[in-house]
DNA sequence: GGCTATTTGGTTGCGCGCAATTTAATTGCG
DNA sequence: CGCAATTAAATTGCGCGCAACCAAATAGCC
């Protein structure tokens, strides 16, 4: 605390660094913000698909790519085991997936979507629509940003990688 | 990826609606990974101020603003009390704020960082540039991409409150 | 073959984030 | 005043995200 003339109960720090603070709180709050308000747009638009977001974005690779190994699945979405373990086994009780060690190496696990699981593709086909009318923004601009938050995702992970 | 002419195991659709199911991955999928990633590197530069990211956003609020109601540090950080609640109490165990409910409205509980508390700001004076140039950003990136995310928020709150 | 090292998933523990419910205090209206 | 409606926190329950740890299978080396 450096020597303010005036403020509230606990009175704010003045100064130069003041502004590093605020510009920080705007970047990773605004992120944050951000990905909380898609989460929460998202819960409203796959309720009567029964899918969190999460278990949408698994369901959008295996679609997408077909049967995987939990480890390719958690390189495409950059999740562990620990987290889709787990959701997986949710999954298959909603009958949406299988899981099964593979033969050639009983290490792994294929995990493959059902025929229900499959068939829950065509029902979410309007999503990306609905998703994107939310935003209120255009193709071109989501695009923009997406590419702006894919450098910073890179630029983040090799910094906490390098432990700092 | 559209239409394909070799797909896997279980075949991907093709089809004009493929462009907006990958649109969509780009824009949920790379905000989801930016916040998660931005996440890690808090984890370890906050790692020495114990502290984790929400945690030091709510430090940052009190720091800012002073002691604040339950209420109030809710509304700056878009969480409720079933978020705040515990963080609180683990934050008031480790001695950085204390709680107390309001003499002039009982159901009102007061947050107010301790003297400790007050003295966790100066070594956090640091942590925003570390942020900064983990992200390889200017400043006038981050600000722009700042107030992209604010819209983006703003619209998807908006969207989830009316029902879609 | 026998040994260690690596790889792959699973489990546990903890901290968010949020919906839903509960409790207590306050407000507002007749 | 008395009573319903509203408001502020806390609590409960569940799902994610991740670190840390464990078990089984495989690969590599002597």
């Amino acid at each position: 605390m450096t020597a303010t003339p005036n403020p509230p109960a606990t009175p704010p720090l003045p100064g130069a660094a003041d502004d590093w603070l605020r510009l920080d709180q705007q970047i990773c709050f605004g992120l944050h913000a951000a990905s909380r308000a898609f989460n929460g747009v998202y819960r409203v638009v796959l309720k009567d698909l029964g899918l969190t977001y999460p278990q949408y974005l698994v369901m959008l690779v295996l679609w997408e790519h077909g049967t995987l190994p939990v480890k390719k699945l958690g390189e495409h979405l950059r999740l562990d085991s620990g987290t889709l373990s787990p959701l997986l086994k949710r999954l298959e009780t909603a009958g949406l997936v299988s899981r099964e060690r593979s033969a050639r190496d009983e290490r792994s696990v294929e995990v493959r979507p059902t025929e229900e699981g499959t068939a829950l593709r065509e029902r979410a086909r309007e999503v990306p629509r609905r998703i994107l009318a939310a935003t209120g923004f255009e193709g071109d601009e989501v695009r923009s940003l997406s590419a702006r938050l894919h450098e910073l995702t890179t630029a983040l992970d090799r910094a906490a990688a390098s432990g700092a």
